[in-house]
RNA sequence: GGCGCGAUAGCAAAGCGGUUAUGCCGCGGCCUGCAAAGCCGUUUAGGCCGGUUCGACUCCGGCUCGCGCCUCCA
């Protein structure tokens, strides 16, 4: 019985779905206009396990997760960069998808773009305006009206008589009410446009606004009444709160609201220094950049090993610790010939692996069982151990590279005299050590090899340390020696 | 000002009204030529003040502190 933390209501709920072993999932993605960022990556690390976690459940998932390739800020970069908004759109989908990937980040069933669904957009800001729901401003925006909606405010639990609009940007005055938020924006000077029968001084020429997207999207693929929504808590108002606002409105029938999603689910932010990572505050760091420094598959064992709606804290101790941990799960399953199949979830840990993932996807439980089979395996050399340790890392994906391609590394060096006094994180210009050559390496271990038989064990731990101050850490073991990267 | 979340050992992070979470680090032992890895053992907990209870980290109330949203944000 699988337990959800619904946004909604404020407690878990078992799950039940629309329609029985299916789930239909939407997820907020990205804006394309830079480089995804540990915040994003959270995101995506999050929903990806969620959708392992019902595909692992025998439910069949239809996992949709938008592009919004249009906006303001889209705009304004691709004029700074002298670009066209398709190049720089495309080039950052690019660099996005090579991210994810590299996170074992499945790709969704579907990923539309907000430029694909233009008419959509039109056809349900033309029904709001029917419904009474929205108007159409003297400026040729097209706003909708909050307080036609009786509902709004449900999901992030605001009064619209609270919210303390204008007090730190200034109200557009074509608005009837401060709340009220743009569906379509009229066109300006140098942006692109869409034809639209709005009308108004250009002649209904404009573009969607933000919100919109999602409503139109969610339902072209998934249905106006769907299981499950998620994104960042920060998507939470407005952006969930309209989307629920335009799409219950749109799809009412006989003045009667079409619930949008039956669960809401919001991951928790990352941090710096105890800071939400934003790049308003510019103190994000890029997927790209920490990838430099750790193996993608640490950064996904971080981003796992906290509960998702729990706050994470990013720096560079947390990562070396995470790699730390990884580290021991990889070596339990060092030199040991594991093959993958099904998980018999009736066997004991097996089954507490579950119960944990069944608790609104309590990774952090989950974990302790992979480090008891790592104990196991270690104390026993038990291969049934072993092997669902791997086939549990594999639904969580994760530990699924064979373990020396792993511990022997493939992100660069940093000095340990490095990890001194850092309360916090390493300031991005930190120098990386290059990596040492595995040939190289080799030959090391081959002439300490030689010192060894020959009793000389000055010379061999010579070797031995000089390889530790490239980062190389050599274990001995009765099958020979191996090594590893610190 | 409104609304919400959180406070667990050196660090990170869960469950649970009474019994070892887990990982990293530290310490002791075994193993090792010495290490590393591994194994065994072990030191550090539950912001503060009350209440309920035979018993509270776990429930209730208050306080303090931190964070988030109320603007674009994952």
């Amino acid at each position: 019985m699988l337990k959800i933390y619904n946004s909604l209501s404020r407690d878990k709920q078992i799950f039940t779905p629309i329609e029985a072993k299916k789930v239909r999932m939407y997820v907020c993605g990205m804006t394309v206009y830079d480089y995804c960022h540990l915040g994003h990556a959270r995101v995506m690390v999050v929903f990806d396990m969620v959708n392992r976690w019902f595909r692992e459940s025998q439910y069949q998932v239809t996992y949709v997760r938008n592009i919004t390739d249009i906006d303001d800020k889209i705009i304004k970069r691709a004029n700074e960069n002298s670009e066209t908004i398709g190049a720089l759109t495309q080039r950052f989908i690019d660099a996005m998808d090579e991210d994810f990937a590299k996170l074992g980040i499945e790709p969704p069933a579907h990923q539309p773009r907000a430029t694909q669904h233009i008419d959509g957009m039109i056809t349900m800001i033309s029904a709001l305006i029917e419904k009474g729901h929205a108007y159409i401003a003297a400026n040729g925006d097209v706003f909708y009206s909050v307080r036609s909606f009786a509902d709004y405010g449900k999901l992030s639990g605001k009064s619209l008589d609270d919210l303390r609009a204008g007090e730190r940007v200034d109200v557009d005055n074509n608005k009837k009410d401060a709340m009220d938020f743009v569906l379509w924006k009229s066109v300006k000077p140098n942006e692109p446009s869409w034809d639209s029968p709005f009308g108004g001084p250009n002649g209904g020429k404009g573009r969607p606004g933000w919100h919109i997207e999602c409503s139109v999207m969610s339902a072209h693929h998934l249905g106006a009444h769907f299981d499950i929504h998620g994104g960042g808590q920060d998507l939470q108002f407005p952006h969930h709160e309209n989307e629920i606002a335009q799409s219950e409105a749109a799809h009412a029938v006989d003045g009667k609201a079409c619930k949008m999603a039956n669960y809401w689910m919001h991951n928790g932010f990352v941090r710096v220094d105890d800071e939400k990572m934003s790049k308003s505050l510019g103190n994000f760091f890029t997927i790209r950049e920490v990838l430099k420094k750790y193996d993608a598959e640490v950064v996904r064992f971080f981003i796992l090993r906290a509960h998702y709606r729990s706050p994470l804290n990013y720096s560079d101790q947390h990562l070396d610790d995470a790699k730390s941990a990884l580290t021991r799960l990889y070596t339990a399953l060092r030199s040991r010939e594991v093959s993958t199949n099904l998980i018999d979830w009736n066997q004991p840990q097996a089954a507490c692996f579950k119960a944990a993932m069944d608790d609104d996807f309590n990774t952090p439980e989950a974990f302790a069982v992979l480090f008891e089979l790592a104990n196991e395996v270690n104390k026993t050399q038990s291969i049934e151990a072993a092997r669902l340790l791997k086939n549990l890392g594999a639904v969580l994906g994760l530990l699924q590279l064979d373990p020396d391609e792993f511990l022997h590394g493939t992100t660069q060096y940093l000095k340990p005299s490095l990890f001194v006094n850092q309360s916090t994180f390493y300031s991005p210009t930190v120098t990386l050590m290059p990596l040492t050559s595995p040939k190289e390496i080799e030959e090391q271990i081959a002439k300490r090899l030689e010192a060894k038989k020959s009793k000389n064990f000055a010379e061999s731990d010579r070797i031995r340390n000089e390889l530790a101050d490239a980062g190389i850490i050599l274990e001995d073991t009765p099958q020979g020696t191996t090594w590893r990267r610190a």
